[in-house]
DNA sequence: TCTGGGGTCCTAGGACCC
DNA sequence: TCTGGGGTCCTAGGACCC
């Protein structure tokens, strides 16, 4: 056993789910098991890309963010369903609930993958057994094919859980590195997309090995800090912690539509922005959070994409609040070219339950006179039982709430 | 057959302050 | 008379991931 569980290091799993919509599709009508299938947008909609496909679809190059069309030319008798993702937050809810049996110290990272750190788990079997249970239980219970990487760290219990699908267990030591890591192309490693690739192979960086070696001085000069970062992992250096509070931790909430068809009506923008501030609202008030902060977001015809967002002096919820600082951002920046795409972003969260009492006096225009004003101070301040413009004073406010604070004020006396 | 929708993190420039 | 260096905030955009 103490082979297994080292006095100094962790031990991390990730546990990766296989082409997770359609496992969950087809854990739901047995009938589609074996068969090529697809889980894919509408191409009607021109939402049409492949989002996952089984294995057997896989076969024939269907790939996903394919667009439909092409998967179906290499492969007729693909099934595309729709996705269903109500279906896939169950499964997922399930899946989870089999991981934090073994530890609490599960941190989720998407619908379908989680790290664990077991390091203290010995009680419960090495870690292979442990994978193994886990790995058992989610396909007898739930159905589903996992993948799940053993390692020191995050970093290569992610690119461990990659080694072997479906269905894999697959242990990657220090040890192992110059044999199982090295070797692969730059661009297979976590965290190295096309952009940093291109910009890694001209300079002859070809594998996650010529990484590991390679001149930490020129790395950052090409990629900066993440060059570092980079080639950190490279060597399997990774201290991030498995965090299982960061799932809570929301930095932003949005939501966004490619429309049928391009559009430079006015009408039509601004009953899709009615929509889009309604699914964000709905969404924060599930999460129980309020923004300072909301940006919009327009793709053109081109493809061309650009984000225009505002910081407020308050924080908001409501749709309609949403939607008026959405439409202003629409109206100061749109082009007056057609539009493909329209995005809304509430950013800087925060918790409802901590600002209440800033929000109270911040909605100061509801009151329809001074002296309504003044009464509600007054029931603020019983309420709070102390000055009910003591919280504005903190630390955390700008500038201009404090100016707003000191104009009523002057106000307030006269 | 052209590329969805949900996120996170990082960078860089300008404004502003000391 | 025209000026350093450091810090924070805001905004926009890019890269990456699933």
């Amino acid at each position: 056993m103490s082979k297994w569980y080292p006095k100094n290091g962790r031990v991390i799993f990730h546990v990766d789910m296989n082409s997770f919509y359609a496992s969950v599709e087809m854990a739901f009508d047995p009938k589609l098991k074996g068969k090529p299938l697809a889980i894919a947008g509408n191409p009607e909609e021109r939402r049409g890309i492949v989002v996952t496909s089984s294995y057997e679809a896989r076969k024939f190059g269907v790939k996903t963010t394919m667009p439909v069309g092409e998967a179906r030319r290499l492969c007729p008798e693909l099934m595309v369903m729709r996705p269903n993702f109500e279906r896939y937050r169950t499964a997922s809810k399930e899946m989870f609930k089999i991981l934090a049996d073994v530890t609490s110290l599960v941190q989720p990272v998407s619908i379908d993958e989680g790290y664990m750190d077991i390091t203290n788990c010995a009680s419960q079997g090495s870690p292979p057994e442990i994978a193994e249970r886990i790995q058992q239980r989610i396909a007898d219970e739930l159905d589903l094919p996992c993948s799940i990487g053993i390692a020191p760290n995050k970093f290569l219990a992610k690119m461990a859980s990659d080694m072997k699908k479906p269905m894999g267990i697959t242990i990657l030591r220090k040890r192992d590195l110059q044999n199982k890591l090295w070797p692969l192309p730059i661009e297979e490693m976590y965290g190295v997309g096309d952009k940093t690739a291109e910009k890694l192979r001209r300079i002859k960086v070809e594998t996650i090995g010529d990484l590991a070696v390679h001149p930490v001085l020129e790395l950052k000069r090409l990629l900066g800090i993440n060059g570092e970062r980079l080639q950190n992992r490279a060597n399997g250096d990774d201290q991030r912690p498995v965090d299982p509070d960061a799932v809570h931790e929301f930095k932003s909430i949005g939501t966004s539509t490619t429309l049928p068809e391009d559009t430079t009506d006015d009408q039509e923008v601004r009953s899709v922005l009615r929509k889009l501030t309604h699914k964000v609202e709905a969404r924060m008030k599930n999460k129980k959070v309020l923004a300072q902060n909301v940006q919009l977001m327009i793709r053109y015809h081109d493809r061309k994409t650009v984000t225009r967002s505002r910081q407020l002096k308050e924080f908001i919820q409501s749709a309609e609040d949403l939607f008026q600082v959405s439409l202003q951002l629409f109206d100061e920046h749109w082009n007056q070219e057609p539009i493909r795409l329209l995005g809304i972003t509430a950013q800087d969260l925060a918790e409802k339950s901590e600002i209440t009492q800033q929000l109270d006096l911040f909605n100061y225009e509801q009151y329809a006179s001074k002296e309504k004003l003044y009464k509600a101070i007054d029931d603020l301040t019983e309420k709070y039982g102390s000055n009910p413009f003591q919280p504005l004073s903190a630390p955390q406010n700008n500038t201009v709430t404090t100016s707003f604070q000191k104009d009523f004020l002057d106000d307030f006396k006269k």
